[in-house]
DNA sequence: CACTCATAAGAAGAAGGCCC
DNA sequence: GGGCCTTCTTCTTATGAGTG
């Protein structure tokens, strides 16, 4: 009779964690834990499954036939192993979650969602951290950031969920007549825009050569209240 | 050179056995 | 039951190897 091999689930959870971040370092940094730790619970992993999971893939690691079977079982065993834990311990939450804002909803949810979030559950622990978009996107990256609120194009990115799809606008100093709007001395329309990178400015600047519209960046600024401040006083 | 993972050596903590 | 010792497991840091 063959005996079935008890996995752990710290082990499969730093496995899960791995493949799904596409490093193992960054899993570690996720999980709290050192890469030699999370390296040695994956051999330990693999000593149980008596068969390779994982191959050398360049710097990182790549899924074997028999990597992509066990993923597969951990995620269901995970998932499980989560839902019990809610049913016998009830489902209030609690813990630490990173999450990074922009200034845009920074300004709006930051004490309003928020604050009615943490409200109705004290005993989490909401770290939020406002910056810009390609930061925020890095940072959920590298596992600095658990969730992240921002724009995005890319459609194929892991565990991305899509909450919204909002049409881009031009924002101007109001003017009397919309068809003509403000030209500096040669003629180019001043831009406000975030200095780079900002999916925004990358669009408009494309947007206004397709059209043939000769531009200059008349104001620079890290800030949401420093674009704001410009538009407001008419430089572009 | 930076990044990623592997390995070695040692530390810390839990568990079990033994003795009083 | 409590104290002591040993063993085992898992972690850490430091370092090395391989790769782009």
């Amino acid at each position: 009779m063959i005996r079935p091999v008890t996995f752990d689930l710290d082990v499969l959870r730093s496995f899960v964690a791995g493949v799904e971040l596409g490093s193992f370092g960054r899993a570690a940094d996720r999980l709290g834990r050192s890469t030699s730790a999370v390296s040695a619970q994956l051999k330990k992993l693999e000593e149980q499954a008596g068969v390779p999971l994982l191959r050398k893939a360049g710097r990182g690691l790549a899924l074997t036939d028999a990597g992509e079977t066990m993923l597969a079982y951990a995620r269901r065993l995970l998932e499980l192993n989560d839902q019990a834990s809610v049913a016998v311990r009830g489902t209030r939450l609690q813990g630490r979650v990173r999450l990074g804002l922009q200034e845009d909803f920074g300004e709006i949810l930051l004490p309003q969602v928020l604050g009615q979030f943490a409200r109705a559950h004290p005993q989490v622990r909401i770290e939020a951290r406002v910056a810009r978009n390609a930061e925020l996107l890095e940072r959920l990256a590298a596992g600095e950031l658990d969730l992240a609120l921002a724009w995005d194009h890319d459609a194929t990115r892991p565990h991305g969920v899509r909450l919204a799809e909002l049409p881009l606008c031009w924002i101007g100093p109001a003017v009397t007549d919309p068809a003509a709007p403000a030209r500096d001395a040669d003629g180019a329309l001043p831009l406000v825009a975030f200095e780079t990178p900002c999916l925004f400015r990358g669009r408009a600047t494309e947007a206004l050569d397709r059209a043939g519209i000769a531009w200059t960046s008349a104001f620079i600024s890290p800030s949401l209240a420093g674009l704001w401040a410009a538009v407001s006083a008419g430089l572009g």
